[in-house]
DNA sequence: AAGTAGTTTAGAATGATTTTAAAGTAATTT
DNA sequence: AAATTACTTTAAAATCATTCTAAACTACTT
């Protein structure tokens, strides 16, 4: 099934550009890439599209559930008066963080670390939501 | 030993605004904040101070270690085609992201969740450096 | 007290993202 | 197939967090 019967069937209008967008994302292979990376790839192939249509698009596919966006813990600068190393609780309306001691939480299992590189951090967010 | 002192034996000029600053953070309770937070903190107590100050006394504490900047991942959206569950290993210094198959990680043990929420998410950033 | 280097600040600049509003187009209805 | 309509695209402006600039200021040294 071709990117635009696939758009017409999640109920998205197949426009020119999401279609260019979904042929260029949807080729098997997983990938992270940010509008600006988009964009750029679209002009190599020959194409003009705005940025502010690539962000419309990347967000109703988004909201479609097709690609999702990486979590990251706020838009701006957070700092932190606990310098000891820990974890957190991130409530997903507010952004309000809550310290996690690295006590209470244990990896019993890592992943192997890719070839030439070393561990140099970890983080674990457990993100919160108000009970119903 | 009072902000002046502390801040001189840092190695850091004792500016009327970084004892401002340091008297707010240092009372003994861990607080997470931004720089727009401590702003309107000092406008409170009827002070002023320019949010350039305010970055960077902020800053310089940070590089001091006497607080930390909480990791973000990236300032820029990025999305993701793989719309599984899973985790990252980040290389801190270009930012690329590899994915991480929840199976590779076990999290035997996790802190208790706050009264009056449930967990709705969990993300597991596992920091890389190049080896020298 | 004077000198010097580090610091503060208003305001401009930057970069990512969103909004505006006008023009364009996909899907639907005649 | 043309008309209709609602959705989409886009350039340009706006917004928001953050950084930069350059001039005024001030903490510390001598
Ligand atoms: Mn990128
Ligand atoms: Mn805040
Ligand atoms: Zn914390
Ligand atoms: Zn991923």
């Amino acid at each position: 099934m071709n990117s635009k019967k696939k758009l017409r069937k999640a109920g998205l209008r197949a426009t020119k550009q999401r279609i260019v967008v979904a042929d260029i994302l949807f080729n098997g292979q997983h990938r992270h890439f940010t509008a600006e990376d988009l964009q750029s790839e679209i002009i190599k192939i020959g194409k003009h599209m705005s940025l502010a249509t690539i962000y419309n698009c990347l967000k109703s596919f988004r909201d479609l559930g097709v690609i999702k966006q990486v979590e990251s813990l706020s838009e701006t600068a957070v700092f932190d008066t606990n310098v000891e190393y820990h974890h957190h609780f991130m409530n997903e309306e507010t952004g309000e963080l809550i310290d996690i001691k690295p006590s209470e939480i244990n990896l019993s299992k890592l992943p192997k670390i890719p070839e030439g590189y070393s561990q140099s951090g970890l983080d674990v967010i457990i993100k919160l939501r108000k009970n119903s």
